[in-house]
DNA sequence: AAAACTTAGTTTATTCACTAGACAAACAAT
DNA sequence: ATTGTTTGTCTAGTGAATAAACTAAGTTTT
């Protein structure tokens, strides 16, 4: 019946509650007063929402803080141990979970690799990986409080995975499967979304508003963190950037079309260009990004001329991506992030051509959560989705 | 002091009336009672927020409607002529300015062409217009209630013009220019910008929530409707997508790099092509938008090629538009929409060539407000802010 | 035509969250 | 010990929304 959300007391208070918790947990620890000149809020009202978040175990109060000519104000602490997330990187030979606290903190790690399985054989050791980390989770007021997965492909706003070639998926509604299994909150989020988040929340990208965070790895994707939020665009197909044509007479792409920006300046790209390069102490089945990233190592020119190549390549696809979004930060990250070292000096060379916009501010970055970045990322969905949910009820 | 924004009654009862003038604006007539049901606001709540609005001259009651088995309801109606907006689209060869009322229908229009003035001369013939515009408008409760203007151009968040290239401005604080002179809110926003939301709000994407505008005229600029808001970058210089690296080995470009997409799908690109195939009808003086229009409409095979040639030049960077932001519709707009009849097969073939994803909803429109598109939109950002800040204040 | 039913809009009492300001508790400085 | 400061709680008051009663004005049924 009702279209749009109206506005009441109800929606003032969680709102405010919310903003309480949010400053608790950026500036703890922190007395009620404090809370109350950070939000505006009066006194009283802090009061009480702090009392709530207290019989919710939600935060808890440490011992006195340090007086500064008064009375010495009661400390504040989120209590980050309420319950537990789990994130869940599924990769294309790889399976990365993550036990978080609330905080996003690392408690137990798992990490497998898998070659060549069919779906359900993914599924079962996803089962495992996901068991293993429920067990190892310490007792706490709200337990395992959601599960986030991240995966390399398309997922619709109703956590299905529409496609995700590499995986050779299509249309699978893992949100429901797990959702039937486990019977807690699933957030399915694409990889590289997951990355965003997990780079603006944990990572480099923790004080920035505008975040375009860049996936290299197999192939390309891009995770949208524009206004401070994830765009998914209409059906969660968005940054998809890796099919943007740079070079309109250039190589067949599976997609369709020509001159995809991924078939120059992936992890793909770099095998094929060595494959062509013929470098001599690597042999066809040797090539590798392992492999290479050794031989460029160790000062082989042709090695180190391969991953400058790559990062040229690189550089005019994020030059069109600061034309197009204006970002504060591009974030790189995925697989070839490890190639920092070489890549670095050529992106920052083709995006000191554009003259024509001054883009002082424009920071450029690499993942510093590394491998761990999505997995992160999705276990922090799940942990804002439950914080979002639990003050809404209360 | 107060960092966040708190929540309390006031900013309830701000949004909630501004919830009731929204369902008045977009379901009118209508009566009260249909707004509490369609609000989920309660009937009393609805009465007192339409008895404010009443007493501020926002709305009025027309007679009574019809009945449904009992009293009859009375009809509310929005007060479109409370006051009046200005908008301006600044050209490079022309202004065209437009008087509206509330809603956005054009009262007057004052367009005159203008060619190689000094930025003193523009501003004069600016004042003409928007000083003749003043005058022709109707007495009403508030007046003109701002002035917005649309420039092509880079414009930062605090109204500052900070690169037009083909006026060859830089650095203008028109905002502040214009609000000393008039003493009445100015908006200053790209040209494009202007053209996504003249055409969300009044044209061919109303009932869409995320929109990218391609006004392509001289060279390209793109507006981005996203979530149902503008996206402007981090300064305001998102959407130079006319700057996106299409042939990484093509033509130079004066920004800098080369193959930027506007030189192949422009009127620039097209005036290029025509004096390139050496049209035998027309000598190059003549060769322009308008005439080469003539010569497909009489269909000259050369013509028509031409414009499908651009056609497809424009389908490659749609396409990237596709893969980058997964929009719910684009809308081409700009002096080049004219020639809608010959782009758009081309344009649909590039995009159908996609198939890694399944584009089914994908809306591919050309701009239905054609040249007033632009003025339109910022006299609509005028008529929003206003309406934001009257119902705040009261 | 009278009675019964329906729908529209107003009025009144109540609820709920926030605010202001008083107050007590706990501390520092003199 | 006295004075002043800061913290946190408590109380009264405000403002906006809600629920429900009520008035108004129509239609339908008998």
């Amino acid at each position: 019946m009702a279209l749009n959300k109206t506005w009441n007391q109800h929606v003032v208070k969680k709102e405010n509650k919310s903003l309480v918790l949010n400053v608790i947990q950026s500036s703890s620890p922190i007395s009620r007063a404090d809370i109350a000149s950070i939000t505006g809020l009066n006194k009283g009202t802090v009061s009480s929402q702090v009392t709530e978040l207290i019989d919710e175990h939600l935060i808890y109060e440490s011992g006195p803080g340090k007086s500064s000519g008064g009375r010495r104000p009661v400390m504040l602490l989120f209590n980050k141990i309420a319950g537990y997330s789990i994130g869940i990187d599924l990769g294309v030979n790889y399976i990365l979970g993550l036990l978080t606290d609330l905080e996003g903190n690392i408690c137990k790690e798992n990490y497998i690799k898998i070659k060549d399985l069919s779906f359900d054989e993914i599924m079962e050791k996803l089962y495992e990986v996901i068991d293993s980390l429920i067990a190892s989770a310490p007792s706490s007021p709200y337990g395992i409080i959601g599960i986030g997965i991240g995966v390399p492909g398309t997922v619709d706003n109703n956590g299905n995975i529409l496609l995700a070639p590499n995986l050779k998926w299509k249309n699978i509604h893992l949100k429901e499967i797990l959702e039937e299994k486990y019977h807690i909150p699933i957030v399915i989020e694409n990889e590289a979304n997951g990355g965003a988040h997990g780079e603006r929340k944990f990572g480099i990208g923790m004080d920035t508003k505008h975040i375009v965070y860049v996936s290299i790895g197999i192939g390309i994707g891009v995770g949208l963190n524009l206004n401070g939020e994830l765009y998914k665009g209409n059906n969660g197909f968005s940054g998809e950037l890796g099919h943007m044509t740079i070079d309109i007479n250039g190589k067949d792409c599976r997609c369709g079309s020509k001159g995809c920006w991924e078939l120059y300046a992936s992890e793909q790209a770099l095998d094929d260009y060595a494959a062509q390069l013929k470098l001599t102490s690597l042999s066809e089945e040797e090539i590798s990004l392992e492999s290479l990233l050794s031989l460029a190592e160790k000062g082989d020119e042709k090695g180190i001329a391969l991953f400058e190549e790559i990062g040229n390549q690189v550089g005019i696809g994020l030059k069109n991506i600061v034309n197009i979004f204006n970002p504060e930060q591009i974030i790189v990250g995925g697989r070839l992030a490890a190639a920092k070292k070489w890549l670095i000096a050529p992106i920052k060379k083709q995006l000191d051509q554009t003259q024509l916009f001054q883009q002082q501010d424009l920071q450029v970055d690499f993942s510093s959560l590394s491998t761990h970045s999505a997995a992160m990322g999705v276990a922090a969905f799940a942990v804002e989705e439950f914080l979002q949910n639990n003050l809404h009820k209360a």
